[in-house]
RNA sequence: GGUCUAGUAGCUCAGCUGGAUAGAGCAACAGCCUUCUAAGCUGUAGGUCCCAGGUUCGAGUCCUGGCUGGAUCACCA
């Protein structure tokens, strides 16, 4: 690596010139866009070694570069900052040996090395998802795609909260209201029908706090004391209890939301390795909270509910499982976590769930640890930011989400009309042309959210549709599809060789560009942010237009010069594909 | 109220561990297609980086305090 090869020699530039720097770190840095030269090093930190004027320390140590590191060209000093010149020579020879790579950037992992996990998705079998959950399948599919171009050993996971008061609530209304509506009676999506029911219940569970209050009762005390949450409550009992129709039922609208829930992952392009359901791992969750208690750990209040006590570390008391028994949202984490750790070499577990449940990691790492389990460390919250829309956030009981399916629906139409305006695709068949549009659409989407910051929220616009040009999806697929219509027409292989002089600064500043896609994945993968990649493929592609324009490549007369540049535009082809795969976003060959 | 988090152009967002004159896109305005895909390229305009202190050679970035927004502190998940 090059920036490391320019640290090493500065290090011992100044051991020779002045004295050794120690623990000072030597940073380099690319030269900023405006100022001409590689590699600046910055030399203010170093003049207590140097005890010199900023001028003279980086002359020195410029010199010195020059004289003893042959990928060094010449050397200039402004305002204390030392720019570098890289060889000509130097990018011609990673150009060369690269160009025909096609996994270029990418390191393949070991498969017997630690896994990484990832959760992500992880809904619940009550409602249909919606954007926010876009943004959490998105990012975690991602994210699993650029640890794995890191060389990580990746292992995507689901955990499906398919248990729980909330299910019952489902269950209940669609008992008392449901007249045995099925998908295919009603001819609705599945776990959207389930969602109805969901709303249905909340609807009337708010209608009985009402009337209660008008009765003259606390508000607080309603909220407890409304006929339907109790009824709920004792499904829930009889759940665990594994009463036959209660367990028949729980498994048949279940059913109904996964082929539902099926329909949108395809769509969305995503996929897991393994999925775990919390019907499956609340018990071990129990069992484990149990053998907390007895240790100690864990304690039990007079009216039999369980909990941990946080108060030391600064936080609250912990429910670990209600009064009648029955247990909560963190009982079967912590049954989940340890299944997994049990069942695979963990070394780092990450958790993709939104910044809402900031606490709940934190007390779930804080328990395990309790419990005595040192892999508690390993645990890793990603915590991202909440999709916002101009009213404010999303809530799916007020009905103000953005159903996941129609917007799909909503950018594959869009992408459509667009696309038949434009009218490039002659001579497709309409099978070949839905997919173009499929595959911009769910582009501009992905990228969409994608380039976000992760850690940060979000706005979207439900009004505005997602824009097709400048900073988006479809501006990185159409650069990747001019670059494979400029192949399609040299129809040949591309093979060159020739000298460093002819290349201009622009293919000088596009080679580094790409070469730049090695650290990028690693600085991405160690921020676990798909953003960094988003941000890099763009400005990849930016410059590719630029040149693009400012040069002919099929046209020019020099041929050793055309097979250079369509060499160069084929590994930059190579480059965008693979950071749209890293983002989950396919490239069309024509659009 | 406690804790956490954010505030950068009209809007949506970059700005990595502190480094040179704070950047993109959208929207606005002005240009560029008889030549390799104009979903493109070029230019103009647009800023009290929320405010006030502090740390130092240097702060959008770090610290303290404030203002504003969001999240959370459930026998919800």
């Amino acid at each position: 690596m090059l920036e490391n090869n320019l640290k090493s020699s500065i290090e011992k530039a100044f051991e020779t010139i002045f004295s050794p720097i120690g623990d000072l770190p030597v940073t380099v840095q690319k030269t900023r866009k405006d100022v001409a030269g590689d590699y600046t090093v910055n030399v203010f930190p170093f003049l207590k070694i140097s005890k010199t004027n900023p001028q003279e320390t980086a002359e020195k140590i410029g010199k010195y570069l020059v004289e003893n590191n042959e990928n060094i060209a010449k050397y200039e000093v402004i305002k204390g900052f030392l720019n570098l010149y890289i060889k000509a020579e130097y990018w011609l020879n990673e150009f060369k040996s690269s160009y025909k790579n096609v996994d270029f950037g990418i390191s393949s992992s070991k498969p017997d090395a630690a896994v990484t996990m990832i959760e992500y998705s992880s809904p619940n079998t009550n409602k249909p998802l919606h954007l926010g959950h876009i943004r959490n399948n998105l990012l975690g599919y991602s994210v699993a795609e650029l640890l794995k171009a890191a060389g990580k050993n990746v292992v995507k996971v689901n955990l499906v909260n398919d248990r729980g008061i909330h299910i019952c609530k489902s269950m209940l209304a669609w008992q008392k209201w449901g007249n045995n509506a099925t998908p295919e009676s009603t001819g609705k999506k599945g776990d959207k029908l389930v969602g109805d029911y969901y709303v249905k219940f909340d609807k009337a569970y708010k209608q009985e706090i009402e009337s209660l209050v008008s009765s003259g009762m606390e508000k607080e005390k309603a909220e407890k004391e409304a006929p339907i949450l109790k009824e709920a409550q004792t499904m829930l009992r009889q759940w665990e209890a594994k009463d036959p129709e209660i367990f028949n039922l729980w498994q048949t609208m279940n059913g109904w939301v996964y082929e539902g829930f099926d329909i949108t992952y395809k769509a969305l392009g995503i996929d897991f390795d393994k999925i775990y359901y919390e019907s499956n791992t609340y018990l071990l969750g129990k069992k484990i909270v149990m053998e907390g208690l007895e240790k100690g750990v864990i304690f039990k209040k007079e009216d039999g509910s369980v909990w941990a006590d946080l108060t030391e570390d600064g936080l609250d008391q912990k429910l670990l499982l209600r009064a009648d028994g029955t247990s909560v949202y963190m009982t079967q984490d912590i049954g989940t976590a340890q299944q997994r750790f049990d069942e695979y070499p963990i070394e780092d577990h990450i958790y993709v769930v939104g910044n809402e449940q900031n606490y709940h990691f934190q007390v779930l790492k804080l328990i395990l640890k309790k419990l005595g389990y040192n892999w508690s460390d390993s645990i890793h919250h990603l915590s991202y930011g909440m999709v916002e829309l101009p009213e404010g956030k999303m809530k799916s009981r007020e009905g103000t989400v953005v159903d996941a399916d129609d917007l799909i629906a909503d950018m594959i139409q869009t992408a459509r009309e667009t696309s038949q305006e434009l009218g490039k695709l002659e001579g497709y068949s309409e099978e070949e042309k839905e997919s173009v549009y499929n595959t911009i659409a769910l582009g501009a989407l992905k990228y969409f959210m994608l380039k976000v910051d992760p850690k940060k929220g979000m706005m979207f616009n439900p009004k505005e549709s997602i824009d097709f040009n400048g900073n988006t999806g479809p501006f990185i697929q159409y650069t990747y599809a001019r670059i494979q219509s400029l192949k399609r027409k040299w129809a040949k292989e591309i093979e060159f060789s020739f000298e460093d002089s002819l290349l201009n600064e622009k293919e000088i500043e596009l080679i580094k560009k790409v070469k730049d896609f090695e650290n990028t994945i690693q600085d991405a993968a160690k921020a676990y942010s798909p953003a960094m990649i988003a941000s890099y493929v763009y400005e990849l592609a930016k410059e590719f237009n630029q040149f693009y324009h400012d040069f002919t490549i099929l046209k020019e007369e020099n041929e050793s010069i055309k097979v250079m540049r369509l060499a160069l535009s084929q590994w930059i082809g190579h480059t965008i594909k693979n950071s749209m795969k890293i983002l989950g976003i396919a490239v069309p060959e024509r659009m």
